[in-house]
DNA sequence: TACTTTAATGCAACTTAGTTGCATTAACAA
DNA sequence: TTGTTAATGCAACTAAGTTGCATTAAAGTA
């Protein structure tokens, strides 16, 4: 599926902006907030927020919040863990899957916070 | 342990701020946010968050950052996972523990997202 | 293709959780 | 009791994210 289809399947109008945003999120490796990327976009910052709450709706992406105060944002599909490291705020995708099992609720995003392995490297040194 | 001794085993100062802050989180069955607490606290918010600072350095609490932009805090120990429900934005403590095992990392706090049980039922309704 | 409707955009002003500077006050060791 | 240092309150600030409004552009229709 490709950006242009991923919005209009969606019902949602085709414009420059919310395509810029896909691309750059579906080439990203990890979950990205507006901070790092507002110098590889062209649209204003109300435009960007306001197509993330039409994104989020549509589920195209899902977001975070980290412990730097900012949200982080990713392509839906294909879920996966993530892991925040509270001594460097740093965001990874953890690709092995966690089995959790909890009775009633619908889970659609684990968390982990804790100490990343170069953190527990560099502690150690 | 009471709340000076947890104080004062860490080499704070023992403050009305701080006793106060700990009392309400003692008695908390849920992480609680400034917002929630600043009605039944008597300092100002600076010095709020200043003791926050300083009970997360020692370990005395440890905190959560939330859907609605808010972080929640928590009396350390006994750590279990919480779970997020991105409908209703509440915080729930769950209970069983949830078996992570991530080599390498060390994990200190595990957060689901999702939807809460009665959220499940209001959307079924 | 031109026309029309409605939603998307840019800009600037705003909101709000959390932070900081500084003068004052209180904890606590000697 | 006093002296040192850290904690506090107040007010001003910061920054991620939001909102109002006038303008522009997407996309359905003739």
């Amino acid at each position: 599926m490709n950006i242009e289809n991923l919005i209009k399947n969606k019902n949602l109008k085709l414009t420059n902006a919310r395509v810029e945003i896909l691309e750059k999120l579906a080439h990203a490796t990890k979950p990205l907030s507006y901070d790092e990327l507002k110098n590889s976009i062209s649209m204003d910052k109300a435009t960007f927020y306001r197509n993330i709450v039409k994104f989020e709706e549509s589920m195209i992406i899902n977001s975070l919040e980290s412990t730097d105060k900012k949200r982080y944002f990713e392509i839906t599909g294909s879920q996966h863990p993530h892991f925040i490291c509270t001594t460097c705020d740093k965001i990874e995708c953890i690709k092995e899957s966690l089995e959790i099992n909890l009775s009633g609720y619908i889970v659609e995003n684990i968390i982990l916070k804790g100490r990343c392995k170069e953190c527990i490297t560099s502690l150690l040194n």
